[in-house]
DNA sequence: GACAGACTAACGAACGATAGTTAGTTTCGG
DNA sequence: CCGAAACTAACTATCGTTCGTTAGTCTGTC
């Protein structure tokens, strides 16, 4: 490790930094350039970040971030699909063990959103796809796809269990993936509210949405509307 | 009006517009340069779609855009503003008689989808504000800030209506808003449903959410969980 | 009705700034 | 004392924007 500066010591010619963000937990160089990118990448959007930015923000120069990443692209798509890796695992972990479909749901939903709550920068950088190359793009896409598939099959199970109380399985899932998703473009720390009861709050609003007030049920008995949409990505396609 | 190309015709020396997209039914080349960027800011982001890109969708060369628009960004700020007031008319629109608020509920979640559907390329752009100057942010943000605070109102009167059936009205606005405007992220045309389906199922799902099934009333009644966060802006604070 | 002058909207060329990236060199830690 | 990782300096490309110019069109006056 060159330079006097050693990476545990910060504020002195850093001009970033501030202490309080994840970037200054950081051990490695690396992990805090990660750190500092998807920060710059979640506020300002890909294109308007500079290799320069990023460079100042973890304390070093622009070229030689080029040490520990071949290039801004893949820099970016190491956050967008270890960071769909992480939320998967989280997900999943949550639901282990969990049988009932409702129970599920609250499961999948709450931990999505806690993530997207607590991990905020990444979950919105690895939901914006529009600034991956066409490779790297297909890769995350097929991790999104598996992820959201779970999601489907829930739905799907609830469907059965109560006799067709949710409408449209398809549009419904993707109403509640974007739904628990964007949560993080309203959160803000030091609210009312923590993660933890956001996230809890967030999967109550999915089972709700999913199974409809009993005064809904009973009027969509009497007109029967759209079908469950079982089977298929959504009304239209995914995106590529 | 220059060149003795005249506006009407198309497809002689004009490189892109393919017929289909709104920029080609748009009458004059002011329009056409708002649909066209409107289209470009969504699929590429506002950084990274340039001015040449523009006015070649449209037909022209870049130096003439500036001819209709002073710059980039007050481009940006036009489809943006524009975008947010015409879709606040449309929800008014909507809701215009309507006076049970569980109806105003389904009237403001229906028409905003409908529209984020229908005019999705503007809708996703104007939803986007991280690209506005700090000026034009504050005013687009007003306006936002102004759309929202009806569909918490509105909520407010469904939590009154039916003794605190809405867990947190402060989240469960910002979970419904944002649910809605990102149903452009997924939908597609030629899907199977079409916009008015959609948002009419949109509409139910923010119903569900907001009252939340019969068995969530009573488990609620059992464990009194959040309160019903009135008057707050939600967990955090608004984005600035 | 004709014609001078203002206006609109297009063009090609170019400017200054800055982007991502590379090459070559220096500097410590193990 | 070797190599990882930092540095300085520079290159090339492209960006938003400006400039000077030109062709067509509207307007008002005689």
């Amino acid at each position: 490790m060159p330079r006097t500066k050693e990476t545990g010591r910060l504020g002195d010619e850093t001009p970033a930094l501030d202490g309080k963000s994840p970037a200054a937990l950081a051990v490695t160089t690396r992990e805090r350039i990660v750190a500092v990118a998807a920060e710059l990448f979640h506020r300002q959007g890909y294109s308007a970040t500079t290799m320069r930015q990023i460079a100042t923000g973890v304390g070093i120069k622009a070229a030689s971030l080029y040490n520990h990443f071949p290039s801004k692209q893949e820099l970016l798509f190491r956050i967008s699909y270890d960071t769909m890796v992480e939320m998967h695992a989280a997900v999943l972990d949550a639901m282990a063990g969990v049988v009932e479909p409702e129970e599920r749901l609250r499961a999948f939903v709450g931990a999505h959103t806690k993530y997207c709550i607590v991990e905020r920068y990444r979950a919105r950088v690895a939901d914006e796809l529009r600034d991956l190359e066409p490779d790297n793009l297909r890769e995350v896409v097929a991790m999104r796809d598996r992820y959201e598939g779970v999601l489907r099959r829930i739905l799907d199970d609830m469907n059965e269990a109560t006799d067709g109380a949710v409408r449209d399985v398809a549009v419904t899932a993707n109403a509640v993936a974007t739904m628990a998703s964007q949560v993080s473009a309203w959160y803000r720390d030091g609210g009312r509210l923590g993660p933890e009861e956001i996230a809890d709050l967030y999967a109550e609003l999915a089972v709700g949405a999913a199974l409809g007030s009993r005064a809904q049920r009973t009027r969509a008995e009497r007109t029967p509307a759209a079908l469950s949409g079982k089977g298929e990505t959504g009304a239209g396609s995914a995106d590529g």
